[in-house]
DNA sequence: ACCTGTCAACCAACCGGTTAGTTGTCAGAA
DNA sequence: TTCTGACAACTAACCGGTTGGTTGACAGGT
């Protein structure tokens, strides 16, 4: 028998997302996390205190990954939506997760690391309205808004597609 | 005590919808609807089968509900949507009974009331597009569900206003 | 010898669902 | 009008199984 820690960790992590994408947090089981692991249920408690515990150290690492896998390109707003829109597509569990969290923890409790990361998107996208590079017909936070809501189509609508992800950023941004 | 089997019925569902929309399906405690009802839980079982029982009939009440509400208007489009988000915005709980059930049933599992009303509106747009009244920029299914994306605005960002809903609609079928 | 990661066994609380029995209501007989 | 019997509405108590969480013993590396 091998002991590391971190394999152990990342082993749980990876069965975790699995549950907890397809149950939400209060659907999702332990034993079957712990099982799915094949690690200890006394493990989740040693390295990540609770299921919520476990349930958030989760969500953290798996939007920072995110977060560094799609760079916004505010020249082009069209192309990040359509591959944030791809991203959720090919990782449903990833916007399944944070649907989760966000229905049992309301609009309050986003991750820092999110929050940070989306005003620096807005700064990107108010400095490319100023320079005059895109529209300034909405001002930059509701564009990053509606611009991430658009990619959110794959989980709202059954036969969206990228294209027309795209087409309907470029009208909103048309000049 | 009075024994009214409708007037229990309707204090049971007035219950969960409080109850579902805060905990969603697996959260939702059985006990705690029958309390806040001021019921005995085996009345729940008996009117509705079961937790999830009770749970589709409520939605299925609520979705109808909504349908007369806000009926579509395909001459304006943007003002549907604005309409659609006022009424999520005041009555945030349907919202996230919907997200809880499309969640843990996925895609397949719309109710067929609301599937049908979808249809009609589909139509609805299709015939203003053929007699040029909107743009036909967009196919029919497609702008549907772009509108109603849109409306859906409100549960996904915490500053959504009216305005910005209805200006992104207008965008998206301009000329 | 001594940490430290691991695990089987355990626990109290809780959960959805059932059941045997109670009570309010009302049609219709007297 | 009054009584009554039958049924529907209702209830308290309970059940088997499950849940998140704990712990004491043990094994492997140093």
């Amino acid at each position: 028998m091998v002991r590391d820690k971190e394999a152990t960790k990342a082993k749980l992590l990876d069965a975790a997302m699995d549950e907890f994408a397809q149950y939400g947090i209060a659907g999702a089981r332990v034993d079957r996390i712990a099982a799915k692991a094949g690690c200890n249920k006394a493990m989740i408690y040693a390295y990540f205190g609770s299921k919520e515990g476990l349930f958030d150290e989760l969500l953290k690492i798996q939007i920072d990954r995110m977060i560094q896998q799609v760079p916004i390109t505010p020249d082009d707003l069209p192309g990040y939506a359509g591959r944030l829109f791809d991203s959720y597509r090919d990782q449903p569990q990833l916007l399944r997760l944070a649907a989760y969290h966000r229905l049992e923890n309301g609009f309050d409790a986003i991750p820092a690391a999110e929050a940070e990361a989306y005003r620096h998107k807005v700064e990107a996208i108010g400095r490319a309205q100023m320079e005059g590079r895109i529209s300034a017909e909405f001002n930059a936070n509701d564009l990053l808004d509606m611009v991430v809501h658009m990619s959110i189509l794959a989980f709202t609508t059954p036969n969206a597609t990228r294209a027309l992800v795209e087409r309907s950023v470029s009208r909103l941004i048309a000049e």
